[in-house]
DNA sequence: TGACAATACTTTACTAGTAAAGTATATTTC
DNA sequence: GAAATATACTTTACTAGTAAAGTATTGTCA
């Protein structure tokens, strides 16, 4: 399996080749049937997010959406923007710190969360309904193991250790 | 485990509660890794997807193109102005039917391409490296079994088959 | 306490994608 | 063989993200 002397014959992968390219193909193609599916309710698949996230605490920074989701804070500025123009969030300065912003759901926006959780069940049931509740969270295990942390910190990302024992 | 009656408590899923979370997740990270990685470059992740293709096929059409990554008609039509730009292609009218374009790689366009697949191979490993080669293998499988065909032939999405026996 | 640094958010210029309309060429059908 | 249809590609208007600069507020410390 050593290289030829001479004119070297080069092994040039393919993308195919690696893990990364079928996540992304995977990923998109999911993603992509989501947004279709939430696309009634006017609303992306983000949006989605960071909306349950909102269903979540209550009340939430938008810094600490930026950390949640991975997307930078002007990505989270604009889509505040977005959801505010619909009508399914409010925004508040904090009075203990004038810098920080306060954004809570809207009882508008309460009441799409639970609709909208429902559509992305039925999404992943689409895509992954037919395999075992284990092996999801095989899966699942998997990919939270491969990345601890997003973007927004890029010191912290982490390779995937074999004696994690996903499988 | 049934609902309430009266004031009904929703279940309402968490993101993470879903693959497909996770799975956009993960992939949103692997690739922002490797576009940063390919910066020096200047190729983008869909470029070195493409510029493969084509050093695999020796000309290709963008029509091909589309359907093999995915992406648009006109998402591909601007990512191949792109790699003029940048001299990696050229690019012809079909003898046979005018209405097809012919993509070849210019011989600076196919000295790179080894170089952007080390490149791939390096970000895999930084993420998978530690997965014995089996288990990939596994994994590949499987999002394989995902989704079979892009975006650009909806209709041929399929469901993931538990007969399938991944693991 | 006053200058400098840090923090939270917004804005700007830009990138790379989409859907849908537009252009040119080829094929089909009557 | 002309008209309608189909195909391959391009262009346009738009979307949602990024990096980096800008604004306002708060914290630090000499």
């Amino acid at each position: 399996m050593l290289q030829h002397k001479g004119k070297e014959k080069l092994k040039v992968s393919l993308p195919e080749d690696h893990l990364g390219y079928w996540l992304r193909y995977v990923s998109n193609n999911v993603a992509y049937a989501l947004s279709q599916k939430l696309e009634d309710s006017g609303v992306t698949v983000a949006e989605w997010i960071v909306l349950r996230q909102m269903y979540l605490k209550n009340w939430v920074s938008p810094m600490s959406l930026a950390i949640q989701t991975g997307l930078t804070q002007g990505a989270i500025s604009k889509l505040i923007d977005r959801l505010l123009k619909k009508k399914f969030v409010t925004k508040k300065v904090s009075k203990h710190d004038h810098r920080y912003k306060e954004i809570k759901l809207t009882s508008v926006g309460r009441k799409i969360v639970p609709r909208l959780a429902s559509i992305a069940d039925e999404n992943d049931d689409y895509f992954f309904g037919k395999l075992s509740s284990a092996k999801k969270k095989q899966l699942m295990s998997f990919f939270i193991g491969v990345v601890k942390i997003n973007r927004f910190r890029k010191s912290l990302n982490m390779r995937v250790n074999a004696d994690d024992k996903i499988f």
